[in-house]
DNA sequence: TCAATTAGTCAGAAAAACCTGACCTCAAAA
DNA sequence: TTTTGAGGTCAGGTTTTTCTGACTAATTGA
């Protein structure tokens, strides 16, 4: 993932890069995620580019990693404050199709 | 250039996808575009790639081609109808940055 | 103790995106 | 009539992304 770019939208345009980043962000609208049940989720994507595109949303500020210490263990993906800003946009963004 | 996608901003995403598309679609929002100057300004870029953005836009309906026939006959490329429509959601991404 | 579930990591291969350099067409200027 | 500028195309190679399959670690249930 490149990150340099003198136009912002470009820059915003790359946090949701990738082949798997815009179906993610749009579950994580939806409600907390847990790695397994995405990955079956998203037909035809497969562990590493899940575990790939989860972590660069983790860093990239959009999602929180939080883990649950219930009965059986387990980490949720939740939509971080910055992640929630973006919602606007995503929805403007679906209502152009 | 993958194509087909059940979510509607995931499509939009990638008609913006690539890297040059962003940085050509702000530069046709400020004005018609024409090929070798538009290559002069996005630096690093190639006639190959950039001709290959701006079928692609042109494809996806976002710019017009159109064969200016004066003096000394060039081609000019703008923002369409459609790409109007994609202003105000490309301005607010600015401002997310 | 053995198997299952959850959440991954890693190396290597395959596929997609991008770049380079040579080449082409058309029109006008020298 | 050779050169120049605009606007490309094309083959081939490099780089980036994505995928596959094998493997790991922690916890829990049988």
């Amino acid at each position: 993932m490149e990150t340099e770019s003198t136009c912002p939208a470009e820059t915003l345009l790359k946090l949701l890069s990738g082949k798997w980043k815009p179906q993610i962000f749009k579950l994580a609208v939806e409600g907390p995620l847990r790695f397994n049940s995405l990955l079956r989720q998203l037909e035809g994507s497969n562990k590493q580019s899940v575990a790939v595109a989860l972590k660069e949303l983790e860093e990239q500020g959009l999602l929180d990693k939080t883990i649950i210490k219930l009965k059986p263990l387990h980490i949720e993906y939740n939509l971080s404050e910055k992640g929630k800003t973006m919602i606007p946009v995503f929805m403007q963004l679906e209502n152009l199709a």
